[in-house]
DNA sequence: GGATATCATAGCACGCTACTAGGGTATTGT
DNA sequence: ACAATACCCTAGTAGCGTGCTATGATATCC
């Protein structure tokens, strides 16, 4: 009896990675010194205490999500794309981690079909964990972070 | 410059893999079931589609963490160790995945002492995903799951 | 034209997951 | 007694994702 068929995941889909963590302190970064000026990931780097080298594949993540715009050169560096108050926890964690999805047939987006949607209760657990998840993230923006900083 | 010795996380603490799915799914069943009989592995294993010897080793963490009880030799197999009232879906997935914990430093359980956490701004984000997370999974018994389920 | 900065690709050690393999031990029904 | 049933225990392993490092190319400003 063979059943190494049926496996539903192939991986791991609801997460915290570092890249998670480290996109989201790059950010604030930016936001923290948003202005005119783009800022060098090397002062990101340093100031966040992360390999700047490492910054880089992960910048280029939030630069295809297009959170962030780029200025080649001397003097270049990178800016936020939109307004810290026009950008959300969410947006990072998306384009860090993927669609929130505890379970790949509960994902946000395109979720995965599942012979056994119809009558797998425990499906509804975790899509309501989803929801939980959602909603906190999409409702933190960076400037409320930048106001949290600076009361510190 | 070493920033190699600077890594926070170890490895992904949010998470679900096929042990808490699977998990949740057998103590469903288990509930679904409940009575005076215990319920033989095999039996579960079939309705739900698993493999039998996989299932054995994720309800010995069950056992181990109290939420199942076990009874040997011919006509033996498992009971709820208390009425599906009395068992959350949080239980369950605490003995399958561990403590939420998003991050490390936000874990539900032994937090892990970081030192950035005076200043660290992300921190309170993933805090209150985690509440989040923690507000559904422990309101959420394996008898209201089994009325769904009768619904359908 | 060189210093500064972004961009692109490749590769790798490690740890975890999702199992499978193969046995052992306890209890029951006949 | 004894076989059948069911729980119990330890190893091992393929595959995958993470968290980097390494190396170099390309663009732009001064």
């Amino acid at each position: 009896m063979k059943i190494s068929s049926l496996v539903i995941e192939g991986g791991v889909f609801l997460r915290l990675s570092s890249r998670g963590h480290y996109g989201l302190k790059a950010m604030l970064d930016l936001a923290q010194n948003f202005g005119e000026k783009p800022i060098p990931l090397r002062s990101v780097a340093v100031r966040q205490n992360l390999s700047e080298h490492y910054l880089e594949q992960l910048i280029a993540m939030l630069k295809k999500a297009a959170l962030v715009k780029s200025v080649r050169g001397s003097q270049g560096g990178y800016i936020l794309a939109r307004e810290p108050s026009q950008l959300t926890v969410g947006d990072v964690f998306r384009a860090m981690e993927g669609p929130v999805a505890p379970l790949l047939c509960v994902s946000e987006e395109n979720p995965v079909g599942c012979d056994e949607a119809d009558y797998c209760i425990s499906r509804s657990v975790w899509a309501r964990v989803r929801d939980g998840i959602v909603d906190v993230i999409d409702s933190i923006t960076l400037e409320d972070l930048c106001r949290e900083a600076k009361k510190l």
